[in-house]
DNA sequence: TGAAAACCTACTAAACTCATAGTATAATAG
DNA sequence: CTATTATACTATGAGTTTAGTAGGTTTTCA
């Protein structure tokens, strides 16, 4: 019942872009040294946000990452769905490719459809936004004028 | 993120045992047989419930297993808890084992911890009861006088 | 043309999942 | 006492997933 490092981090590279992008595109090496998370790991993660177009990006010299919205247009369900598959936690409920002859009467479905609808309705709950105040006010900036 | 067999295997052996039990203790055999599940893999999920005190056992001649209470007094968060290990998102979450040095100050560990809540707020407000009822009432036998 | 960066693909050790198999132990009927 | 029924325990294993490492290719710009 966990979530991988894929979907945490991918969330914290996200958070990483959202800090650090000023003007330009930031490296991947930052984001790594930053996060002290391999470099190389991280670029296997980059392709499943592009393909979500969670993610711009420049190649070549002073290329980089930065995000194709603004942090509040970003849930952490958007982010966790596209690194993680699925966040449901039975595969019956994986679309319709895992049909299950049983599904109709079924005991057992509507508990994990429910459990489904509140981890959702509680990762969309949260913005990418979100968590930068609540780390910007941890570290006391909520008093800067 | 999945709730694995073990875990789902589990409840649906435990609403097996609640449907089934009259008086006596109901056979592994019978159980696999209704969930259409290997009886010796049911026979290594059976030691998880026990050690959490889930179940009564008897050995031999018309031995088998029954619920140690009442199926209003267990909630899913129990017998999931016990089957999967732990319900948390994260190994950070899980009691004091894995200890993060960069607890203090790591943005997104209110999230799993939020995320855990609702999971665990959710599993532990339906009961063994409850999944009965409405298996019930789904199979017309709400009108029964 | 050379440096800096993303892009792409293959490989791998370790762990976990979902079982199967076999033997040992206990309880009861007859 | 012994045959039957049932749980208890331990070992093994194929297949998949996770969490990376490694190395080469392509693009961009100074």
């Amino acid at each position: 019942m966990m979530i991988s490092t894929r979907g945490r981090y991918a969330l914290r590279m996200m958070l990483d872009l959202a800090e650090y992008q000023g003007e330009g595109y930031v490296a991947l090496k930052d984001v790594a040294r930053r996060q002290e998370i391999s470099k190389k790991y991280l670029e296997q993660i980059i392709p499943i946000l592009n393909r979500a177009e969670l993610l711009q990006t420049t190649r070549g010299y002073q290329g980089g990452y930065r995000l194709a919205r603004k942090p509040v247009d970003y849930t952490l369900g958007d982010i966790l769905r596209a690194t993680e598959g699925s966040l449901a936690p039975v595969s019956c409920l994986e679309g319709d490719v895992n049909l299950c002859t049983k599904q109709a009467d079924c005991a057992t479905l509507p508990i994990w459809a429910g459990l489904d609808k509140v981890i959702n309705e509680y990762l969309d709950s949260i913005t990418l936004q979100d968590v930068l105040d609540e780390q910007n006010s941890r570290r006391g900036n909520d008093y800067v004028i």
